[in-house]
DNA sequence: GAGGCGTGGTA
DNA sequence: TTACCAAGCCT
């Protein structure tokens, strides 16, 4: 198994790819240690989440906090809108909490320490061990996506998931050497990433080419097996857009659990299964218009359409939310199917 | 343990 | 256009 983790190191110290988070071997050869609030702060960002749409963000986030402590001491709605567009929200109101942990339980130090790491908030078995080995070169099994899929193939695993994720785990667990687990584990993720692809793997170069069994059974392609996903529903709603005569914006501040949690948004309606054409929901009486078309948008489980209403009043008495004054209201910092409204109030 | 939880890119 | 997919966590 050295051999094989050997092989992959090699490949990986021509091949790492640059990220603004990552100490590349080149650089741990001059002496260069990652930072563990920014190794931290990238995985959480990572999660489920593609690099090309972490990468400004994060850039963001370690100007606006250079440091945990910063962060720790940020305004909530500061953050949320900071995070705004990134999605899964709950990985920033997360994020926060495990901030203010890390400076109230450990000095502000995040600790190098796997079982500590996995108590606080949003840090799961994953990230405790991405953390655990990329910041503080421990080793311990890192299993992502990509790792159950670069196992699966390598040992012809047809086991769909995630009951196959045992083994898998075994799997990687063996192939883990005890020098360099850090850049062994962001190894493996950048195979998958780049080389091991879901779609049209391009074995021809891989670095593990000739021990993998998928490639020698020509399954590669198929692997790894999941278990099918249920079909999004379609459902409908309505929300209005008020803006009051010196420009204020009627916006309500989401509660902290459920969908968009802690987010900034424009008031409406439930968001039901069956189209109503009347518009319910609405946050104060005004001469609302809706508008041409409608906002499309998908969440992980459901198809939405939204009509939009709009109104201009005078009024500030409203039943929900609060005017927010135009040189406050940014619409980045809005999720996105709210940003989707406010763009087609604007068109 | 199964479902809730975002978004943008890609085929 | 539709469906799938990406460095998961929480309940």
């Amino acid at each position: 198994m050295r051999d094989l983790s050997r092989e992959l190191l090699d490949w990986y110290d021509i091949h790492a790819r640059a990220m603004p988070w990552r100490v590349g071997p080149r650089d741990k050869l001059a002496g260069v240690r990652p930072d563990p609030y920014a190794v931290w702060m990238s995985e959480i960002m990572l999660q489920q989440t593609t690099v090309a749409a972490v990468t400004e963000y994060f850039k963001r986030f370690i100007a606006r906090w250079p440091t945990v402590a910063d962060l720790a001491a940020a305004e909530d709605a500061e953050v949320m809108g900071e995070w705004a567009g990134l999605g899964y929200y709950a990985r920033a109101r997360n994020l926060l909490k495990c901030a203010r942990a890390v400076v109230a339980d450990h000095g502000g130090q995040f600790p190098a320490d796997h079982a500590a790491l996995l108590k606080l908030p949003g840090i799961g078995p994953y990230t405790a061990a991405a953390i655990a080995s990329i910041a503080f070169d421990l080793r311990h099994v890192v299993v992502d996506g990509n790792v159950e899929r670069v196992m699966a193939r390598m040992f012809d695993e047809h086991t769909p998931l995630p009951a196959a994720k045992p083994v898998l785990t075994e799997h990687a667990d063996r192939l883990t050497p005890n020098e360099r687990p850090g850049d062994h584990a962001q190894a493996v993720m950048d195979l998958g990433a780049t080389i091991c692809t879901p779609k049209s793997p391009a074995c021809g170069i891989c670095p593990w080419r000739d021990p993998c069994r998928a490639r020698a059974a020509g399954t590669a392609p198929e692997l790894p097996k999941k278990t099918p996903k249920k079909a999004k529903p379609i459902r409908h709603g309505t929300v209005y857009l008020a803006q009051r005569d010196d420009g204020a914006w009627l916006v309500e501040t989401r509660p902290d659990k459920g969908l968009l949690g802690g987010m900034m948004g424009w008031p409406g309606s439930d968001w039901v299964d069956v189209a109503d054409p009347r518009p319910t929901g609405s946050p104060m009486r005004a001469d609302w218009i809706k508008l041409n078309g409608e906002v499309r948008h998908t969440f992980t489980h459901f198809h939405l359409i939204l009509d939009v209403m709009v109104a201009q009043v005078a009024d500030t008495q409203a039943d929900r939310g609060f005017f927010l004054p135009r040189d406050q209201f940014r619409p980045s910092d809005l999720p996105t199917v709210m940003r989707k409204a406010f763009d087609l109030a604007q068109s």
